[in-house]
DNA sequence: GTTTATGCAAATTCTTTGCAATACT
DNA sequence: AGTATTGCAAAGAATTTGCATAAAC
């Protein structure tokens, strides 16, 4: 991704465009997998983990990531690519290898939905599929 | 649960039944929602923390408790009910209210199953609905 | 008597906060 | 000037390991 598009990202979601978090969310929208706050770190790192932090911290709030565990019971963190409606949109089914400890996104796979009881409000799903992945499988 | 049960259940698993085991299993039975490994200890508070863990990775590994992330991002240990083919059968909807933290078992709903790729592999899966619950509604 | 489980202490890792210095508007 | 952001250091919390003692078989 490249500057104009993070800046602008960034712009979208109410959050002013600093340089570090230019660069994280360059960072997040390079990773094909959703990456870890210390993943994030390292690929970052001139920028202090105290920052990555508070940047991840105002990211969430303001909707431009959304937070996933994987597997191995890590917090993950993955650009939103749509967010029409201050709700995460694409939210997608995510795949995680129990043998590489890899997590897919597989963004073409749509959450289902089920029926909740009565009274029960929604915002959005978190939907983690724990498996074997191609490469793993041989 | 009663003592006799408890044993069972982890006689069934292959697991030794020792005291603090059966401690455990009662605690994990008798609460309605999954705990967190501090919440355990504070409920088995005679048993150290490191006996805590090292018992719930015997039962993770044994397929007595699986494992979930409430919408904290805490990890949550919680008795499988079903376990009939090594894998969790009972895997059931789980609710975060963003308003109170708890973590709701939706046991009535199951999880819906999406068609995955080629080449992978399903061995459990976790499904998590962030929202605001009845009682926090109003 | 050998293996398994336990408690205590401590190491590790991950997350979070305080505060002074810097950058932005 | 005034507010927002940053880095550094350090605090806190959660998880994990080493090792010597105790319990189970």
């Amino acid at each position: 991704m490249d500057e104009a598009k993070s800046i602008e990202m960034l712009l979208e979601h109410g959050i002013r465009p600093t340089a570090n978090r230019i660069t994280m969310v360059k960072a997040l929208a390079l990773a094909e997998h959703p990456l870890t706050m210390t993943e994030l770190e390292d690929l970052v790192d001139t920028i202090d983990k105290s920052n990555v932090f508070r940047a991840l911290s105002l990211f969430r709030e303001h909707h431009l990531v959304h937070v996933l565990q994987d597997g191995a019971d890590a917090v993950r963190y993955e650009l939103c690519h749509s967010h029409e409606n201050g709700h995460d949109d694409d939210i997608h089914v995510h795949f995680y290898c129990e043998r590489c400890g890899q997590t897919f996104c597989l963004n073409e796979i749509a959450v289902p939905r089920v029926a909740l009881p009565e009274g029960y409000h929604l915002h959005t799903i978190n939907y983690l599929i724990k498996g074997v992945c191609p490469k793993c499988r041989d």
